[in-house]
DNA sequence: ACTATTATTGATCATACGATCAACAAGAGG
DNA sequence: CCTCTTGTTGATCGTATGATCAATAATAGT
């Protein structure tokens, strides 16, 4: 019979090691966020020593800086498949602010609050910030240029009516972030001020959300820590 | 004639000196960020050693979250008594959000993320946050209930009304700061956002605005670094 | 002028971080 | 079965953080 101590990790292939390291990395972020991820304890999560995940990754600020990426960009995956059923621009709108507000996505928020503080004092990370900000703004300002390309919404720059709705789904998350006691109220005035900006009838959101029953987030068991 | 090398610092009176750290705390935190502001940066600033610094405040936590509070309720107090000036609630709004996101404030908003980020750490300053969140709410909340009492606005729930201008201009402000570039592009469609939220005519804000002189920052010397 | 108070220092501790490198051992290829 | 490659470790370095405490020196009070 094998010895009943765990024995000092079995060697494994460099990709399988790589896998545990950058896995044991984005469930720490999403566990306690993104100043968690140290040398140490990503290595104390896989089971190895800190001298091998520093022989794995070539810095910690670029493994912190791929741990946000893989987050943030399976995060616009999950929610682009969410709202692509849905019918109509108005339709996906509503759906995506939906989702993205209903506070299941906190642990997400937490990264996203903290690599905007983080990214001041690391470049790599800096970067990626922006190359996901980038991402999930084409997603929105798709969404608003097909809604004004077939005339349900009225905007002259959909660019920038993207930025503004990311920015206020991202300030109303971070703001429920500190006071969650009123994170029920996040979604609910918010189509209001979005209609304002496309020029909907009041009301429109609301009304395509309903029509949608309203998919909550699929978590699969490998996502979160055990 | 007294000696040109400077001497290893006077000794002054308690309050003197407590004032001295708690300043230089503030400007570290303007110019660097929260994270800049440790025992030994503070020490190094005032000219004394680390040892007074911790002498004179109960912790760093606790420092920090002082900071953060005179910071902050510095910029509420100048907002304040800039907009103090608009005649109706319309245009005190709307000078608030103009203020708000005109970019010359981007110093606070770096204090503001940070914050967010390090609360989840430091439960001296999340309780900070917390009230300094409260102060701004209330105050955009009078406006919000003065303009439902006088007509101007239409709203059955003028807190939540304030919780969400607030979030999207936080959201806005924090976004602009990692891509500084469209910060010239923050203020021009809120407007119409906000409008939609209270059932304001399509401009009324931006009307507001341009009749108002748009008063910039005050900003005084002492207020800055060397 | 003397003394008591106390503002201030220097030294030091404990912790946590990222990073490096020689040495070891497990597996693959012959 | 032996050997070479290489995944992995242990030890260690350098830095930065907050915090404590006896000792010192400057001031205030008498």
């Amino acid at each position: 019979m094998s010895r009943a101590q765990p024995r000092p990790s079995a060697r494994k292939s460099p990709t399988e090691r790589a896998v545990e390291i950058t896995d044991a990395a984005r469930v720490l972020a999403l566990e306690h966020g993104l100043t968690a991820v140290t040398l140490r304890s990503v290595a104390a999560r896989v089971g190895v020593t800190p001298a091998l995940v520093a022989h794995y990754e070539p810095s910690m600020d670029a493994l912190l800086a791929a741990t946000f990426t893989t987050i943030v960009s399976a995060e616009i995956d999950e929610v682009e498949r969410l709202i692509g059923d849905a019918p109509t621009p108005t339709a996906r709108l509503a759906a995506l602010i939906d989702t993205l507000l209903d506070g299941t996505r906190d642990d997400v928020t937490v990264v996203w609050v903290e690599a905007w503080a983080l990214g001041r004092r690391n470049e790599v990370l800096a970067a990626s910030v922006r190359a996901q900000m980038d991402a999930w703004q084409a997603v929105v300002q798709g969404i608003v240029e097909a809604g004004v390309a077939g005339g349900e919404f009225q905007a002259t720059d959909a660019a920038a009516v993207a930025w503004q709705v990311l920015g206020m789904i991202d300030g109303l998350n971070a703001l429920a972030l500190v006071r969650w006691g009123d994170a029920a109220a996040r979604g609910s005035l918010i189509g209001a001020a979005v209609e304002g900006m496309l020029g909907l009838a009041r009301g429109a959101l609301a009304a395509a959300r309903a029509a949608e029953p309203a998919a909550g987030r699929v978590v699969e068991a490998s996502d979160r820590g055990r």
